[in-house]
DNA sequence: TTTAATGCAAACAATTTGCATTGTG
DNA sequence: CACAATGCAAATTGTTTGCATTAAA
């Protein structure tokens, strides 16, 4: 998915809710999409802050994080470290997370047989599976390896 | 394992780490064990202040809470909400949940094919696995029904 | 011109911390 | 008696909200 398509989608998105495509509207989802990275709404506030363009407040990073969640354009992540983080999604598929708690590295892998058995596991409870988080916390391999025998 | 040889442990691990034993750390102790369900550290201190018992304060509640995780007494969890519940850890097995978000539900699984797949995928990123979370999210049976057609 | 969005600062909730006091080992 | 733990209140952190003002549609 090509980036005009995605402002495409997301002026519909807007449209269809009539709210209104205001310039840091705009600023703010073209940030998220220029990052690859996951971001927290206090580094996106800081990007704002330091790069230009149309001033956002906080209060509107976060109302518009919000509002890109909402719309499945953006899906955050609990770290555990007590901040949530972001990530884009259109374009991507779904994925879980790999995280190292020294570096704060964060992968992302795909594993279809583990979806399946959510669902079976959900379906045996008489749950219906709306979504889930799965965080696999470890040392990755460049911080085993700078702690040597120490780790 | 029963009571007394939880008690025992709890005992032995103040005394290693040259902790000492007091009645507020006892009373949050015992009555984290006192519960088989799931608990935030603010329904904690309010058993602390309605139950009858030595006073505890609420900063007591949490540093004697971070202090049984430390020590493998007790567990936490995310639910999402803001806030982190825990559960005593003895005497169970490991397991992951499934949360409603309607009804805020907690029920617990197990699924070793799941972990198994975990180790695996970790591995293949070059992560020493050490610990994970995985939480299911959806509608439980009884918020399903209650909802009718509606949901 | 209607209706939503913004900025600001105050409000919040959950948790942590500094410090004088108290109490266990 | 030494050192750790408590209580309290103030401080933090991340996030939300009320409200007057501004600006899309």
């Amino acid at each position: 998915m090509n980036q005009t398509l995605i402002d495409q989608k997301f002026e519909s998105y807007l449209r269809s809710r009539s709210l209104k495509l205001t310039p840091q509207r705009w600023r703010i989802f073209e940030r998220a999409f220029a990052t690859h990275k996951h971001f927290s709404a206090e580094q996106l506030y800081a990007w704002m802050a330091e790069e230009e363009g149309p001033k956002v407040s906080r209060a509107t990073v976060y109302r518009t994080l919000s509002l890109l969640e909402e719309g499945g354009f953006i899906e955050s992540l609990d770290t555990g470290g007590g901040e949530i983080v972001y990530e884009h999604v259109l374009g991507h598929g779904h994925h879980d997370h790999l995280i190292c708690p020294d570096c704060g590295r964060i992968c992302e892998f795909r594993e279809p047989r583990i979806e399946k058995l959510q669902r079976e596991v959900a379906r045996s409870q008489g749950f219906t599976l709306e979504s889930h988080s799965l965080r696999l916390m470890g040392r990755c391999a460049s911080c085993a390896e700078s702690l040597g025998d120490l780790g």
